[in-house]
DNA sequence: CTTCGTTTTGATAATCGTTCTCATTATGAG
DNA sequence: CTCATAATGAGAACGATTATCAAAACGAAG
């Protein structure tokens, strides 16, 4: 039982590109040569996601796919064919978010913004 | 048995307001009456998001929430404590994602937007 | 109104991602 | 070293969704 959960899950992050599912991340810890549980890496994903470390969205299936995400709060594009993502720039709808929190009243407005697609080397095929 | 479930689902969508899901619209059909089983309600359910009569979102924990939408396509802002929800004018929000579409050249983009706060009625308690 | 083939239904089993349980183990202070 | 505490992970439990499949509704034709 190591004692490096984050490091671990941290280093299987660097090797895959794009979002993942828990369990794609797994594997590719194992593959790595680490060892580690499934639960484990449920729990410590859960922990980054509090933190702010790590995105997450669903697919059209519900799933959750993670994504390490050090550089603070943005947003992304998927494509839905090859799951590749990109970045985005989103201070049009920061500003839009902002407005309709004054306009309603509400207070703690936090924002889940998914956008998916096929990207254009999907659609050439 | 009857045959008459899009009938009886969409008089259930009628019974509610926001998103809810799958079973929550079962149990709204029971309860006004109808008998109609949970299978049928996914079948129906998947037919109508085909059909884009439905819109789906994810919630955080992943449960597929439900909306009929025949009124063309807009935003909610959802209260956290009491649940209550608002309709949102989106068209800023609309002309980002067209705008982010035609930057990265991405292609039937779809969008879902989730705004989570606390109404006006609930943070004075 | 029967008959027969097709479609729909729904109880239940199966699936699958995620969370929980809990015995085991690592850790660190004293 | 010893003890209390926190972390780990194998496997059970859970919950939403989907698949299965026999029974029931339908409808066209006779």
């Amino acid at each position: 039982m190591a004692r490096k959960t984050r490091p671990t899950v941290l280093s299987a992050f660097g090797t895959v590109s794009g979002f993942v599912s828990a369990q794609q991340l797994h594997a590719q810890a194992v593959r790595n040569g680490e060892s580690l549980g499934l639960a484990t890496v449920y729990r410590e994903l859960r922990r980054m996601v509090d933190e702010q470390l790590v995105d997450v969205v669903h697919d059209l299936e519900g799933e959750a796919k993670y994504r390490y995400c050090g550089t603070g709060h943005h947003h992304h594009i998927v494509c839905e064919q090859c799951g590749v993502t990109q970045g985005l720039d989103g201070d049009d709808v920061e500003r839009w978010v902002e407005k309709v929190a004054t306009a309603t009243g509400f207070r703690g407005v936090r924002h889940t913004i998914e956008l998916i697609g096929t990207c254009t080397a999907c659609h050439r095929k």
